[in-house]
DNA sequence: ATGGGGGCCTGCCGGC
DNA sequence: TGCCGGCAGGCCCCCA
């Protein structure tokens, strides 16, 4: 799925025609995504203008003027496409219904928005927004990657004494927001650190490394747009190209790109995930 | 408290 | 062609 460079591209190509502009009209096509979606969604979104649309780690958020807010989740196969958007930057007329479209929002701008996710990973749910940092999914994350409050006095800390693999801790959500498996591979990768090291076992110097690295994996590979490998597109349908510039995750088998390394791209698996690096330059 | 594994779903790809 | 196993960008929950 969607890790954080591929959910602020699809914000960011959302805003346009959602900040600002009424819900006409939610169609919800079933009760349920991961979790049931709470009582009357399409009666408490139709009608309702978004006042913004902020993300917070994998999450997109919408505050509406009721004083709710829209919580979407895009799980691992969630998109959101944009069709017959007045402002002509989108597919201009509405496509066929497709399968795992699961909830339609016309705007009154004449935007339609539809979700569809066939793995059934997402999520939709509606809170106040005054307390929506307390929402059960959002309270126990982490610091922003992009902002401030992740540094390296803080990562250190975070990291230390854990006996989990890097890999492991980078992936927990609640050491840092918004990475995902194909992040975390590119930034230890840069970082020349092996993923299956112990994460509290790392030097103070090494673990501060990281933050500049991941702040500029995140920030290059939302500059193009996120990752497209299976199923992701950008709100326009439109495919992001960051996975060209892979240099671990889905390597296997090829040489390493590092200067003057002669290594060969290794796959193991951790924790039921495959992680993509380079035994030789990698420690 | 921390770490590891199972499970939730569907779709796709490669091998036979 | 068809079937089957393996795999997939996430993350909650249970267990040791």
């Amino acid at each position: 799925m969607p890790e954080l460079p591929e959910v602020e591209t699809v914000r960011r190509g959302l805003a346009p025609v959602m900040e600002g502009q009424v819900i006409a009209q939610a169609q919800v096509n079933r009760p349920d995504l991961r979790w049931p979606f709470p009582p009357l969604m399409a009666e408490r979104l139709t009608g309702r203008r978004v006042m913004a649309l902020r993300r917070r780690s994998k999450y997109i958020l919408a505050d509406l003027d009721s004083g709710e807010t829209l919580l979407i989740h895009l799980g691992m196969s969630g998109r959101m496409l944009v069709s017959g958007d007045p402002l002509g930057r989108f597919v201009h007329d509405h496509p066929a219904a497709e399968k795992h479209d699961h909830v339609v929002l016309d705007m009154a701008n004449g935007a339609r928005i539809t979700f569809n996710d066939p793995r059934r990973f997402g999520a939709m749910d509606l809170l106040d927004t005054a307390t929506a940092e307390n929402h059960k999914l959002l309270a126990v994350i982490g610091p922003e990657p992009l902002g401030n409050d992740f540094n390296e006095p803080y990562l250190v800390a975070a990291l230390k004494g854990r006996n989990t693999p890097v890999k492991s801790a980078l992936l927990d959500q609640r050491i840092v927001a918004g990475l995902g498996n194909i992040y975390v591979c590119e930034a230890l990768f840069r970082a020349r650190i092996s993923p299956r090291r112990k994460a509290g076992q790392i030097a103070a110097a090494r673990v501060a490394g990281m933050v500049p690295i991941i702040r500029q994996v995140l920030a290059e590979a939302i500059e193009a747009g996120g990752s497209s490998l299976r199923d992701f597109r950008q709100a326009d349908g439109e495919l992001g190209y960051f996975q060209h510039s892979f240099d671990a995750y889905g390597r296997e088998g090829e040489p390493c790109r590092a200067a003057g390394c002669t290594g060969t791209i290794a796959r193991i698996v951790q924790a039921g995930r495959s992680s993509f690096y380079c035994p030789l330059c990698q420690r």
